[in-house]
DNA sequence: CGTACGACCTGCCCGC
DNA sequence: TGCGGGCAGGTCGTAC
């Protein structure tokens, strides 16, 4: 679910939950998601401050003042949420009214900030990850380590994108679905720019001209600052801290677009849906190259 | 090494 | 109404 647009967009939204409180209780519900989780975890979060809180391709990275990060990475399904009990009790009929904590059955791990404020880890499908690792060392971690450049970063030019794509020998989809080539992108963002640069998902990617890989990186750049001004895109499952949708997928071209006609004005192609690496890919049959 | 594929999970939607 | 199949924003381990 969430690519790089949305884990910005929760990232945002857990930022004026930082200042200078501890945490003052964890609930850890299950032993694990994708993996186990850190098996101590409440006891090196409790009494902890979380410092500031940045992002590295589709993981948050929490800051703590134990010098240790705490790495979540939201999978397909997963969310943080901000609930505060005074709106969540007004929202509650009677018959929950002495029950002040609404408790999910895919509620994973809860983080108590106030003693009205908790940040909840909701993730249906236990895609999700989360670790903890000392700050110090946090870019060697297995997680971060062979991830490519920042799409939004300075590192991230068409220059490199096209040594990165000359020697492929895969579809320039699969180059750019892969996290060591550039971090963040995914099923819905690489399409987009793909549409926008007028590329076809089959082409191979050592086979993109500078001016076409100069386009897609401009492209790339344009969808993600997009879909970020939106709020991300919510398709099923996206929600932001406060469990509110984005707006981007009004603006999406191709993903989910499977037999309209084509967006682009001048032109009047049809968009194709076929199986790429096991994920569906879209396209236009006539703009895209 | 690069590349492709199955696996990991739950929920939802569709067709029968 | 119920059930089975296929699909979903991601990533890793394995096999070639």
């Amino acid at each position: 679910m969430p690519e790089l647009p949305e884990v910005e967009i929760v990232r945002q939204g857990l930022i004026p939950f930082v200042n200078e409180k501890e945490i003052q209780k964890v609930e850890q519900r299950r032993p694990d998601l994708r993996w186990p989780l850190p098996s101590d975890m409440k006891v090196r979060l409790v009494n902890v401050k979380i410092q500031n809180i940045l992002r590295r391709s589709k993981y948050i990275l929490f800051n703590l003042s134990s010098d240790e990060t705490m790495l979540v990475h939201l999978g397909m399904s997963g969310r943080l949420l901000v609930i505060k009990d005074k709106e969540d009790n007004k929202e509650q009929s009677g018959i929950f009214k002495f029950n002040p904590c609404k408790i999910n059955k895919h509620d994973h791990v809860i983080i108590h900030l106030y003693p009205d404020i908790r940040i909840v880890y909701n993730d249906p499908r236990r895609f999700g990850a989360i670790d903890i690792a000392p700050t110090k060392h946090i870019y060697d971690h297995k997680w971060l380590k062979n991830l490519g450049p920042e799409p939004l970063g300075n590192e991230f030019s068409s220059d490199y994108l096209f040594k990165k794509l000359k020697n492929r020998k895969s579809s320039v989809k699969a180059a750019l679905m892969d996290q060591t080539v550039v971090a963040g992108l995914g099923n819905i963002y690489v399409l987009e720019a793909l549409w926008l640069s007028k590329v076809s998902p089959l082409r191979l990617a050592g086979s993109l001209g500078r001016r076409e890989v100069e386009c897609l990186t401009a492209s790339i750049i344009k969808v993600l600052l997009a879909a970020i001004k939106a709020g991300g895109t919510s398709l099923q499952d996206f929600r932001n801290v406060g469990g509110e949708i984005g707006y981007f997928q009004q603006s999406l071209n191709v993903y989910d677009c499977f037999d309209q006609k084509c967006k682009n004005r001048d032109c009047s192609g049809t968009i194709q849906r076929v199986k790429q690496l096991g994920r569906t890919s879209y396209y236009c049959n006539s703009c895209q190259k």
